[in-house]
DNA sequence: CTGTAGTAGTACGTCTGTCGTAGTAGTATC
DNA sequence: GATACTACTACGACAGACGTACTACTACAG
Protein backbone atom coordinates (compact mmCIF):
# COMPACT_ATOMS: atom_id res chain seq x y z
CA UNK A 1 0.00 0.00 0.00
CA UNK A 2 0.85 3.15 -0.65
CA UNK A 3 0.98 5.87 2.56
CA UNK A 4 -0.36 9.42 2.52
CA UNK A 5 2.87 10.65 3.81
CA UNK A 6 4.72 9.34 0.84
CA UNK A 7 2.50 10.51 -1.64
CA UNK A 8 2.18 14.08 0.65
CA UNK A 9 3.35 17.10 -1.58
CA UNK A 10 2.22 15.27 -5.04
CA UNK A 11 -1.89 15.33 -4.62
CA UNK A 12 -1.28 18.99 -6.14
CA UNK A 13 0.75 17.45 -9.36
CA UNK A 14 -1.52 14.91 -9.52
CA UNK A 15 -4.51 17.55 -9.74
CA UNK A 16 -2.75 20.09 -11.53
CA UNK A 17 -1.88 17.04 -14.49
CA UNK A 18 -5.17 16.51 -15.43
CA UNK A 19 -6.33 20.14 -15.34
CA UNK A 20 -3.17 20.82 -18.24
CA UNK A 21 -5.70 19.32 -20.94
CA UNK A 22 -9.38 20.65 -19.95
CA UNK A 23 -11.24 21.98 -17.21
CA UNK A 24 -12.48 19.29 -15.08
CA UNK A 25 -14.34 18.66 -11.46
CA UNK A 26 -13.55 17.04 -8.47
CA UNK A 27 -15.45 13.87 -8.94
CA UNK A 28 -14.02 13.29 -11.93
CA UNK A 29 -10.65 13.92 -11.02
CA UNK A 30 -10.65 11.64 -7.93
CA UNK A 31 -11.90 8.77 -10.06
CA UNK A 32 -9.62 9.50 -12.50
CA UNK A 33 -6.40 9.53 -10.02
CA UNK A 34 -7.99 6.23 -8.82
CA UNK A 35 -8.13 4.52 -12.53
CA UNK A 36 -4.95 5.64 -13.48
CA UNK A 37 -3.42 4.16 -10.44
CA UNK A 38 -5.15 0.91 -10.90
CA UNK A 39 -6.63 1.19 -7.94
CA UNK A 40 -3.83 1.46 -6.05
CA UNK A 41 -4.31 4.74 -4.88
CA UNK A 42 -7.11 6.75 -3.88
CA UNK A 43 -7.48 10.20 -2.92
CA UNK A 44 -9.62 10.74 -0.53
CA UNK A 45 -12.82 13.30 -0.75
CA UNK A 46 -11.54 15.57 1.98
CA UNK A 47 -8.27 15.40 0.84
CA UNK A 48 -8.83 16.46 -3.00
CA UNK A 49 -10.99 19.55 -1.87
CA UNK A 50 -9.06 21.16 0.84
CA UNK A 51 -6.13 20.52 -2.24
CA UNK A 52 -8.65 22.66 -4.53
CA UNK A 53 -9.13 25.22 -1.95
CA UNK A 54 -5.52 25.42 -1.53
CA UNK A 55 -4.31 25.74 -4.78
CA UNK A 56 -7.06 28.47 -6.08
CA UNK A 57 -6.12 30.38 -2.89
CA UNK A 58 -2.22 30.22 -4.81
CA UNK A 59 -3.94 31.25 -8.07
CA UNK A 60 -3.12 27.90 -9.63
CA UNK A 61 -6.50 26.92 -10.27
CA UNK A 62 -9.53 28.85 -11.01
CA UNK A 63 -13.06 28.09 -10.23
CA UNK A 64 -16.66 28.21 -12.09
CA UNK A 65 -19.73 26.65 -11.63
CA UNK A 66 -21.04 24.34 -14.52
CA UNK A 67 -24.36 22.96 -15.33
CA UNK A 68 -26.29 20.36 -13.77
CA UNK A 69 -25.88 17.02 -15.13
CA UNK A 70 -27.11 14.35 -13.05
CA UNK A 71 -26.83 14.93 -9.42
CA UNK A 72 -25.62 17.82 -7.56
CA UNK A 73 -24.52 20.86 -8.80
CA UNK A 74 -20.51 20.76 -10.31
CA UNK A 75 -17.75 23.18 -9.79
CA UNK A 76 -15.18 22.87 -12.27
CA UNK A 77 -11.61 24.09 -12.16
CA UNK A 78 -9.12 25.12 -14.51
CA UNK A 79 -5.61 25.84 -14.72
CA UNK A 80 -4.16 29.02 -14.86
CA UNK A 81 -0.91 30.00 -16.69
CA UNK A 82 0.84 31.06 -13.24
CA UNK A 83 -0.52 27.13 -12.10
CA UNK A 84 1.73 25.73 -15.52
CA UNK A 85 4.29 27.11 -14.37
CA UNK A 86 3.71 25.44 -10.98
CA UNK A 87 3.60 22.15 -12.54
CA UNK A 88 6.45 22.64 -14.26
CA UNK A 89 8.93 23.35 -11.32
CA UNK A 90 7.11 20.27 -9.11
CA UNK A 91 7.96 18.06 -11.91
CA UNK A 92 11.67 19.50 -12.27
CA UNK A 93 11.37 18.74 -8.16
CA UNK A 94 10.14 15.40 -8.60
CA UNK A 95 13.22 14.61 -10.86
CA UNK A 96 15.63 16.11 -8.26
CA UNK A 97 13.70 14.06 -5.80
CA UNK A 98 13.64 10.59 -7.01
CA UNK A 99 17.50 11.39 -7.79
CA UNK A 100 18.23 11.82 -3.74
CA UNK A 101 16.03 8.94 -2.45
CA UNK A 102 17.38 6.05 -5.19
CA UNK A 103 20.59 6.57 -2.75
CA UNK A 104 18.51 5.02 -0.24
CA UNK A 105 16.76 2.88 -1.78
CA UNK A 106 18.45 -1.05 -1.88
CA UNK A 107 16.97 -2.63 -5.22
CA UNK A 108 18.36 -5.50 -4.07
CA UNK A 109 16.31 -5.76 -0.95
CA UNK A 110 13.31 -5.83 -3.82
CA UNK A 111 13.34 -8.74 -5.80
CA UNK B 1 14.85 22.94 -4.04
CA UNK B 2 13.65 20.18 -2.54
CA UNK B 3 10.07 20.72 -0.28
CA UNK B 4 9.87 18.53 2.92
CA UNK B 5 6.16 17.99 1.94
CA UNK B 6 7.59 15.86 -0.61
CA UNK B 7 10.37 14.03 1.46
CA UNK B 8 7.77 13.39 4.29
CA UNK B 9 7.62 9.60 4.59
CA UNK B 10 11.04 9.21 3.45
CA UNK B 11 13.13 10.38 5.94
CA UNK B 12 12.90 6.79 7.86
CA UNK B 13 14.16 5.25 4.68
CA UNK B 14 17.14 7.59 4.50
CA UNK B 15 17.97 6.69 8.38
CA UNK B 16 17.74 2.94 8.43
CA UNK B 17 19.59 2.80 4.78
CA UNK B 18 22.59 4.76 7.10
CA UNK B 19 22.31 1.93 9.58
CA UNK B 20 21.66 -1.30 7.52
CA UNK B 21 26.23 -1.61 7.85
CA UNK B 22 26.89 -0.34 10.98
CA UNK B 23 25.36 1.73 13.96
CA UNK B 24 26.06 5.11 14.02
CA UNK B 25 24.53 8.38 15.85
CA UNK B 26 22.71 11.40 15.36
CA UNK B 27 25.38 13.92 13.76
CA UNK B 28 26.97 11.76 11.81
CA UNK B 29 23.66 10.68 10.17
CA UNK B 30 22.98 14.87 9.20
CA UNK B 31 26.59 14.84 7.30
CA UNK B 32 26.07 11.88 5.76
CA UNK B 33 22.81 12.66 4.06
CA UNK B 34 23.77 16.35 3.04
CA UNK B 35 26.82 14.64 1.73
CA UNK B 36 24.89 11.97 -0.14
CA UNK B 37 22.36 14.34 -1.23
CA UNK B 38 25.82 16.67 -2.75
CA UNK B 39 24.43 19.47 0.33
CA UNK B 40 20.77 19.47 -1.84
CA UNK B 41 18.87 18.14 0.92
CA UNK B 42 19.37 18.69 5.08
CA UNK B 43 17.73 16.90 7.73
CA UNK B 44 17.06 19.27 10.10
CA UNK B 45 17.74 18.11 13.83
CA UNK B 46 14.82 18.16 14.77
CA UNK B 47 13.09 15.84 12.11
CA UNK B 48 16.05 13.83 12.65
CA UNK B 49 15.36 13.00 16.69
CA UNK B 50 11.81 12.72 16.52
CA UNK B 51 12.67 10.10 13.64
CA UNK B 52 14.98 8.21 15.89
CA UNK B 53 11.99 8.52 18.59
CA UNK B 54 9.70 7.39 16.48
CA UNK B 55 11.62 4.73 14.99
CA UNK B 56 12.61 3.22 18.09
CA UNK B 57 9.25 3.70 19.99
CA UNK B 58 8.60 0.79 16.75
CA UNK B 59 11.49 -1.15 17.26
CA UNK B 60 12.59 -0.62 14.17
CA UNK B 61 15.90 0.10 15.89
CA UNK B 62 17.61 0.24 19.06
CA UNK B 63 19.76 3.10 21.46
CA UNK B 64 23.06 2.41 23.17
CA UNK B 65 25.26 5.13 24.41
CA UNK B 66 28.92 5.54 23.11
CA UNK B 67 32.27 6.65 24.83
CA UNK B 68 32.81 10.46 24.67
CA UNK B 69 35.33 11.25 22.08
CA UNK B 70 35.00 15.24 21.25
CA UNK B 71 31.82 16.84 22.15
CA UNK B 72 28.82 15.63 24.04
CA UNK B 73 28.43 12.28 24.79
CA UNK B 74 26.74 10.14 21.44
CA UNK B 75 23.90 7.89 21.26
CA UNK B 76 24.24 5.49 18.99
CA UNK B 77 21.36 3.05 17.30
CA UNK B 78 21.44 -0.07 15.48
CA UNK B 79 19.00 -1.25 13.32
CA UNK B 80 16.93 -4.16 14.44
CA UNK B 81 15.35 -7.23 12.27
CA UNK B 82 12.08 -5.63 12.31
CA UNK B 83 13.87 -2.66 11.31
CA UNK B 84 15.42 -4.52 8.74
CA UNK B 85 12.45 -5.75 7.50
CA UNK B 86 10.46 -2.63 7.18
CA UNK B 87 12.82 -1.09 5.61
CA UNK B 88 12.43 -3.89 2.97
CA UNK B 89 8.87 -2.96 2.80
CA UNK B 90 9.61 1.28 2.25
CA UNK B 91 11.54 0.31 -0.24
CA UNK B 92 8.86 -1.65 -2.15
CA UNK B 93 6.24 1.42 -1.46
CA UNK B 94 8.60 3.70 -3.08
CA UNK B 95 9.37 1.22 -6.42
CA UNK B 96 5.27 1.60 -6.24
CA UNK B 97 4.97 5.24 -5.89
CA UNK B 98 7.41 6.08 -8.28
CA UNK B 99 5.63 4.39 -11.05
CA UNK B 100 2.01 6.18 -9.49
CA UNK B 101 3.54 9.37 -9.56
CA UNK B 102 5.75 9.15 -13.01
CA UNK B 103 2.06 9.13 -14.25
CA UNK B 104 1.61 12.78 -13.42
CA UNK B 105 4.83 13.65 -14.65
CA UNK B 106 4.86 15.47 -17.95
CA UNK B 107 8.38 14.99 -19.05
CA UNK B 108 8.57 17.08 -21.92
CA UNK B 109 8.12 19.90 -19.26
CA UNK B 110 11.30 19.02 -17.89
CA UNK B 111 13.55 19.85 -20.23
C1' DC C 1 -44.46 8.28 -4.06
C1' DT C 2 -41.09 6.00 -1.25
C1' DG C 3 -36.70 4.12 -0.97
C1' DT C 4 -32.23 3.31 -2.65
C1' DA C 5 -28.20 4.15 -5.41
C1' DG C 6 -25.20 7.21 -7.60
C1' DT C 7 -23.31 11.95 -8.23
C1' DA C 8 -20.95 15.99 -6.12
C1' DG C 9 -19.41 18.48 -2.53
C1' DT C 10 -19.07 20.58 2.77
C1' DA C 11 -18.00 20.87 7.67
C1' DC C 12 -15.37 19.84 11.52
C1' DG C 13 -12.07 18.04 14.15
C1' DT C 14 -7.80 15.02 14.78
C1' DC C 15 -3.26 13.26 13.89
C1' DT C 16 1.45 13.18 12.36
C1' DG C 17 5.78 14.76 10.56
C1' DT C 18 8.50 18.75 9.81
C1' DC C 19 10.43 22.86 11.25
C1' DG C 20 11.80 27.30 13.84
C1' DT C 21 13.80 28.85 17.78
C1' DA C 22 16.32 28.30 21.65
C1' DG C 23 18.93 26.10 25.01
C1' DT C 24 22.12 22.45 27.21
C1' DA C 25 26.40 19.83 27.76
C1' DG C 26 30.76 18.60 26.77
C1' DT C 27 35.68 19.14 24.44
C1' DA C 28 39.27 21.74 22.14
C1' DT C 29 41.82 25.76 20.98
C1' DC C 30 43.64 30.29 21.35
C1' DG D 1 37.46 33.12 29.49
C1' DA D 2 35.74 33.41 24.84
C1' DT D 3 34.73 31.12 20.79
C1' DA D 4 34.00 27.14 17.91
C1' DC D 5 32.61 22.63 17.19
C1' DT D 6 30.23 18.37 18.53
C1' DA D 7 25.87 16.27 19.86
C1' DC D 8 21.88 16.58 21.28
C1' DT D 9 16.97 18.21 23.81
C1' DA D 10 12.65 20.97 24.65
C1' DC D 11 8.75 23.32 23.13
C1' DG D 12 5.51 25.00 20.33
C1' DA D 13 3.52 26.04 15.61
C1' DC D 14 1.93 24.66 11.19
C1' DA D 15 0.19 22.27 7.16
C1' DG D 16 -1.56 18.35 4.68
C1' DA D 17 -4.11 14.15 4.91
C1' DC D 18 -7.78 11.77 6.84
C1' DG D 19 -12.13 9.96 9.42
C1' DT D 20 -16.71 10.72 10.06
C1' DA D 21 -20.76 12.63 9.04
C1' DC D 22 -23.78 15.29 6.52
C1' DT D 23 -26.15 18.01 2.57
C1' DA D 24 -28.14 18.33 -2.02
C1' DC D 25 -29.70 16.80 -6.24
C1' DT D 26 -31.10 13.18 -9.97
C1' DA D 27 -32.65 8.74 -11.59
C1' DC D 28 -35.07 4.77 -11.29
C1' DA D 29 -37.18 0.54 -9.36
C1' DG D 30 -41.09 -1.20 -6.93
Amino acid sequence: MIGSDVIRGYTDIMILFLLLNEPTYGYEISKNIKHLSDGEYTLKETTLYSAFGRLERNGYIESFPGQVTSGKRRTYYRITESGRDYYRDKCREWVQTKKLIEKFVDYNEVE
